[in-house]
DNA sequence: CTTAATATTGAAAGCGTTTTCTTTTATGAA
DNA sequence: TTCATAAAAGAAAACGCTTTCAATATTAAG
């Protein structure tokens, strides 16, 4: 409890600076008193203070991240995955949740502001990128994940969002689908656009006319997609053969709305989800998607981001943008129009 | 980046002790000095070293979670209702994940001796008793959540599994059925043996035999779900009529066992699960389940934590168990075994 | 053996706060 | 006005460590 490197240095007759010496894994003790104080440093449960250490070595041994939420199973892995590498390197992570409110006085600012954390990865963040910016300015250590750049000199991890956009559309329209209904997420969020974009390149690529009216607006949440579906069927008609959602949860929601009005899927509505949550098997029927590896992207992001502090020349690198690949899972809940038309 | 308490001092003209004071909220300032302060204090962006104040406090202002996962939609709520009432109470959240795997010198107790957490709150703790027993002796303030206290001297915040179980195989009863099978979660979690508890009394108070042939294995996934309904489907006749399940994933994956044989759900068996996981009123079935407010955990635990490192005389203080209590949602996964049969 | 070089250890300053104890200034009753 | 008293401000020590620099002990070379 109250045990500090004093009490070890006295117990085992050298000073404190040898105690510090050892404990904090340097060298320039001789092996003899190194064994000496390791004994007594675990005989005590002597363990330094990250405080007063970081106080003096300006450094917290912590990085933090901030997040919108951790209610679905979207976030929950990213965190998953920079635990791991932020573990394995002894550091422990600070966690601020910003409730899909951007409030600039909140979540990283803060901590940083503290010195409570060595650097920071930020998901998502949408709109203003003035704060990130400032932050950028003063120093810090930044990694956006989720996001791109957007001209900011930091680094970014993402997936491939707009391959996976284009891949899942044209997977429908390999499959003989041609009206292709697409929800998408939130508009403002650069993985929700880009989706967007790769259903739009598919399509132009595939000289199908893109048509707006097949554009439906969701929020990530299942009940966005199962509302948005449920609008459109009550005020279109059953005009189109196939189905994109912008993730997993909407593609959920949609299924249920069709179900509700008696369409069945894959037999009159193909649909094709975006994540591969881990639901997505076992929904019915099993949803064909496009996998992203949340966790992945969690742990490369934390690398980059310790890279980044414990590099020295800090200043001068330049900013890495990784992209992470995505592929698509076949499963049921879409098939060929033919063999729709078969049934 | 690198203004401290002294900065603001020779700009504003007082000595530092009189920016501390302003600084950390005290008294003992005239107004008008108190103003001149807070505005040097904003002109220069200054905002005190964590680290400097926590080393002479020995508070840190933060406060430790350690929870095996984030990966499904379990634990990622909890986390939020605990983050909510610790950003309300300034306290900022650091995570530790176990990956469910007993790690004594990892997740908690490291942050704790490093003094990097004033308190921490352990999530679905498991088995071995013996280092949370030795944190509470050594003072460290410590609250368990989905667990009880086991004897130990600790705060614990859980809900009401017994009653959930209870009324779950009520409901089921009161339909009509009473060949009920139990797929249980992970056995020496608290949470799974306690809704198992529920399940027995359940019968017993109705005067139905319990049946050992009746339960089986799971882990809380949705693959133990699906596979241990899969094996009992091979196995053994189609000797029951109704399911309960430890949770809401593990139902899910029954739900596909049993389709995958071509039994229909709620026709031919009716299910209950456990969470109201968010998914549930979108799969088909909407699931009939025991809705736990797993938020509000987090937030009671967070609350009873913070409550307990503020309080001075924490020594005396008997330890609180809170139950939080449950209810069921009925949905459509379950209808009556006399409906079933006009089917 | 010396003596120079090197390896090991210790003393002390300093990191940025808070807080106790003084000193100074303001207030107000006589 | 004066003096006691309260209020405001400052000086300095302390929190527990790291790190530079100096001191001492060890080793090696001559």
């Amino acid at each position: 409890m109250k045990i500090t490197i004093k009490d070890v240095a006295k117990y085992a007759n050298v000073s404190i600076s040898t105690v510090s010496r050892v404990s904090s894994g340097g060298d320039g003790v001789s092996a003899k008193t190194r064994r000496r104080i390791l004994r007594v440093i675990k005989e005590l449960g002597y363990s330094p203070s990250a405080m007063a250490s970081g106080l003096k070595t300006r450094l917290s041994k912590s990085i933090g991240i901030a997040v919108p939420d951790t209610m679905g199973d979207f976030y929950g892995e990213i965190i998953n995955g920079i635990e791991i590498v932020a573990t394995e390197n002894e550091y422990s992570l600070v966690i601020s949740l910003n409730h899909h409110i951007v409030r600039e006085e909140l979540s990283a600012v803060n901590f940083f502001k503290a010195k409570k954390v060595d650097g920071a990865i930020l998901v998502t963040t949408s709109g203003d990128d003035d704060y990130i910016r400032s932050l950028i300015d003063e120093g810090y250590n930044i990694v956006l994940l989720d996001r791109g750049p957007h001209g900011l000199k930091v680094d970014t991890v993402k997936i491939d969002n707009f391959r996976g956009g284009y891949i899942a559309t044209e997977y429908l329209l390999n499959l003989g689908h041609s009206a292709i209904l697409f929800i998408q997420g939130v508009p403002y969020i650069d993985s929700s656009k880009e989706r967007f974009n790769g259903y739009k390149r598919a399509l132009k690529d595939n000289k199908i006319k893109f048509n707006s009216d097949f554009i439906l607006n969701g929020d990530f949440t299942v009940d966005s997609g199962y509302l948005s579906m449920k609008k459109y069927l009550e005020e279109c008609d059953l005009n189109f053969t196939a189905l994109f959602t912008a993730n997993d949860q909407m593609a959920i929601g949609a299924i249920k709305a069709l179900n509700d009005k008696g369409i069945s899927v894959p037999e009159e509505i193909s649909i094709v989800g975006f994540d591969d949550s881990y639901l997505s098997p076992y929904v019915i029927p099993p949803l064909t998607t496009i996998k992203q590896r949340r966790e992945e992207m969690g742990k490369v992001a934390a690398e980059l981001l310790l890279e980044r502090i414990t590099s020295q020349s800090k200043r001068e690198r330049t900013p890495r943008q990784i992209i992470i690949p995505v592929e698509l899972i076949e499963r049921e809940s879409a098939i060929s129009l033919s063999s729709k038309k078969r049934r």
